[in-house]
DNA sequence: CTGGATCCTAGAAGATACTG
DNA sequence: CAGTATCTTCTAGGATCCAG
């Protein structure tokens, strides 16, 4: 592991890549993400109520974030009461794949992780007992 | 989309895999994954100079907690001044590919993204304007 | 060298009320 | 119906100092 190597991380801290993978890290884009590649178009109220313990503000905030990165596209209805449907762009049914290799890894091997989880905490326990 | 769909999504809040996620979603885990996946077994200031500005503490909560998940493995050596070495288990292996598929992405999709950012500032900056 | 312990802050997220 | 506005709470993350 030489100097030359480092460049290979063009990703340290405040990298684009980054600033990308962060959408991903926050506590909705994946799920709202999720629920659109397999409902295809969705109301803003459907949303809501199939996600259930998402506050209003919160899935006001993350899908103005999505639709900013050209992820999900708004469709805005002028009628009385007003319809605002959301569906994703090509753009954001060319990351369904990527996410859908995490949480497919995620799924497999969740019992692993929690195991492991377990154990630490026995591991750690017992030292501080000591 | 009727509610017999609900269940696909094992998702929502606290659900499991969603708590297996929020380790990817965190500042720093994904990249001392791909860090330990490209160069394999490193010490701690290894790891600290390599990505520079993460503070002492970061580096260490995330590799404790990386180690509670079962991801990465710590190796002690008893000595003075002591080493401490970390590499991937096979478990953190495994997640590997799905990561990168994931930085794939991201890398590939990033200009799309930032000009969408710019296009969007423009049109809330106009709507802001009337 | 490796990291524990503490204090502190910015920003994420929630609750609630109001509106075209 | 689909938001906005405001307030409060919570926590990830950084800075700093100390220790085996």
């Amino acid at each position: 592991m030489t100097e030359g190597n480092f460049k290979k991380f063009e990703f340290y801290d405040d990298c684009p890549v980054r600033n990308v993978l962060d959408r991903v890290g926050d506590k909705w884009s994946i799920l709202i993400i999720s629920i659109l590649g397999e409902c295809g178009t969705m109301r803003f109220n459907q949303l809501h109520q199939l996600i259930g313990n998402i506050s209003q503000k919160m899935l006001t905030v993350t899908l103005r974030a999505l639709e900013a990165d050209g992820l999900v596209s708004r469709t805005m209805y002028p009628e009385i009461p007003p319809r605002v449907e959301y569906c994703l762009t090509p753009l954001g049914e060319s990351l369904l794949p990527a996410l859908e290799g995490l949480t497919r890894w995620a799924a497999e091997n969740m019992p692993a992780v929690l195991a492991s989880r377990q154990d630490y905490k026995g591991r750690t326990a017992r030292v501080h007992a000591s």
